[in-house]
DNA sequence: AACAGTTACGTAACCCGTAATGATA
DNA sequence: TATCATTACGGGTTACGTAACTGTT
């Protein structure tokens, strides 16, 4: 058995099945391919792809098995280069984040400015999607971090740490009616349409607090941009509910922005890894930055949480900052 | 980077720093491990092992890593072996049992002969020692399973199952006072001497009752025989405490055997194998046979907790047999 | 002086790439 | 017929073993 024929047949699961293609990413030859597969199954005794002919036509129960642990094999392989760099050049490496837009927006930028001071060799990757393409870039392994909100498509092979609370602010134009009312009730909010996030949580979150207070909401999605949301309120559009963080003062002078915590329950924000993923310093370096509560031992000591919920209950007695 | 040089740095570090040792074992040459390992430093840009000179004087740091990372490689390659043989040879391969002498002599050979019926193929290694020893050999990969009482020094590593609660019983000869003695307490057993197996769990756990009983106990250990002990009682020199189920109404017929659940609480004898291990059905197999209630999916949810803590509470609901 | 690791070198295995062949949709 | 996997074959690399060398205890 070699660590080649192992990255081969992974390789050619993840194209398809089909070699020549799997040939020409790996800058190889087919033929080589074919043969060094047909060599670990004969060492195997067991066939891992299923053939139709001389086509590939599916992956056997016994390749998906081996294919299975073929992966978390070459995962360790790379492990092993990233440890010796570790070691030779603790400095010099790459971390990459995929992050919903708010958190890209507003809530990475100082932590990434600062990180980028004491790090100035670490290339820095930002990515920016929904909450399903964090993790679809996380399983993948595109991206070692992600930054959201919504772990609706968070699996068992992820660790989802818990990094700061933020609550919802309600902006309207000046001269909008809510402008002068302080405190704003949902009754008040119930009567004007709302401009928020697309986003699947904070839309049913929004909805849901309309619906356990026996209203109905007119709510008016756009997608995803706190800005963009800013500009249809600007327009008279309806009544915008966007991220505290998202908001400033100073840019936002023509806005009255209105303290929305009382009505709408607080977020909290997580950044997610594969439980497989091997943390340098630096990026333990970077979480903490990010999240003072979460420092190495903490990271570590959820590492071996089995499920988000053992994760959730460590943190209990924690008090997140709020954004 | 290949397996083999992953194997040699692996089989080095096993092997005391000594690679002629090693390559005598693995059947290779001296200059062949050198070479790869120094193909290896350098391909990782580190070194591995530490030198002073020519010779190997230690492991680095970065070696230490590596080696471990390295070594669940091999494991895993072991593991696609294996599930080749599950699906191929499904009722071909090896079962091999590390126990202690009671388990070994009287829990486990019902349970090995229905196995040995149902899978005449297996071949099945049995071998026995003290607590310690059992986990030793589970942590070098010489056994799957252990079978004990006592788990001090269990590691991370490793999942325990709980299968059965067993009580001591009392023994002694028919012409001893405390053979008409019903019930016995613990006052009546403190005024003689008392033979019992010698195993530190037994031993402080007999010990300790007689402690929280605000009694001194004369205590004589013997070397984990059950036989042993009836011999002795039977030349009178104390009362035995031995496991109920080593007791034996027909061949102890000239012994009395008192019930000591109430004096002495019960033990619980837990199956025992590395987290890392792969099940093959014939061990789930087995497993269930043991302890009824450790069926396939009992055990898979098992194996995912963390610690030996949440393992035992998954079981607190559960009713055990007593033996 | 005995032992242990590295270097040097020749051989044999093997991986890979090109070309040809066979099978499939 | 075009695509794709396998087979056949040749060349270059490489892993391994023997032998000689060098450093360590």
């Amino acid at each position: 058995m070699k660590l080649q024929q192992l990255r081969y047949i992974v390789e050619v699961a993840n194209n398809e099945l089909n070699v020549s293609l799997t040939a020409e990413k790996l800058y190889t030859s087919q033929p080589g391919i074919s043969k060094q597969i047909k060599l670990l199954e004969d060492e195997l005794g067991a066939q891992i792809f299923q053939r139709s002919g001389k086509h590939l036509s599916g992956i056997t129960p016994i390749g998906e098995k081996v294919i299975e642990v073929a992966r978390s094999i070459l995962n360790k392989t790379y492990d092993i280069k990233v440890i010796a760099q570790e070691f030779t050049k603790p400095n010099l490496g790459t971390l990459s984040i995929t992050s919903t837009y708010t958190q890209a927006r507003y809530a990475l930028p100082p932590v990434l400015q600062k990180f980028m001071q004491s790090y100035p060799e670490i290339a820095l990757k930002m990515e920016q999607g929904d909450s399903s393409q964090c993790i679809t870039n996380l399983k993948n392994r595109v991206t070692d971090f992600a930054v959201l909100t919504d772990l609706t498509d968070l699996t068992d092979e992820m660790i989802a740490l818990p990094c700061y609370h933020w609550n919802q602010a309600i902006i309207v134009p000046q001269a909008h009616p809510l402008a002068q009312k302080v405190p704003i009730s949902i009754e008040d909010l119930a009567q004007y349409p709302l401009i928020s996030y697309d986003s699947a949580k904070d839309g049913t979150d929004i909805i849901q607090t309309f619906i356990n207070a026996g209203k109905s909401a007119n709510v008016i999605f756009n997608t995803a941009d706190a800005d963009l949301i800013k500009t249809y309120v600007r327009l008279g559009v309806g009544v915008g509910v966007i991220a505290k963080m998202a908001t400033n003062e100073v840019q936002d002078q023509d806005l009255v922005i209105l303290n929305a915590s009382a009505i709408f329950s607080y977020n909290t924000t997580y950044i997610v890894f594969l439980r497989s993923l091997y943390l340098r310093n630096y990026m333990y370096d970077f979480i903490s930055q990010f999240s003072a509560h979460l420092d190495k031992k903490t990271v570590n000591q959820a590492i071996l949480c089995t499920d988000t919920n053992q994760v959730l209950t460590m943190f209990n007695g924690v008090k997140l900052t709020v954004k």
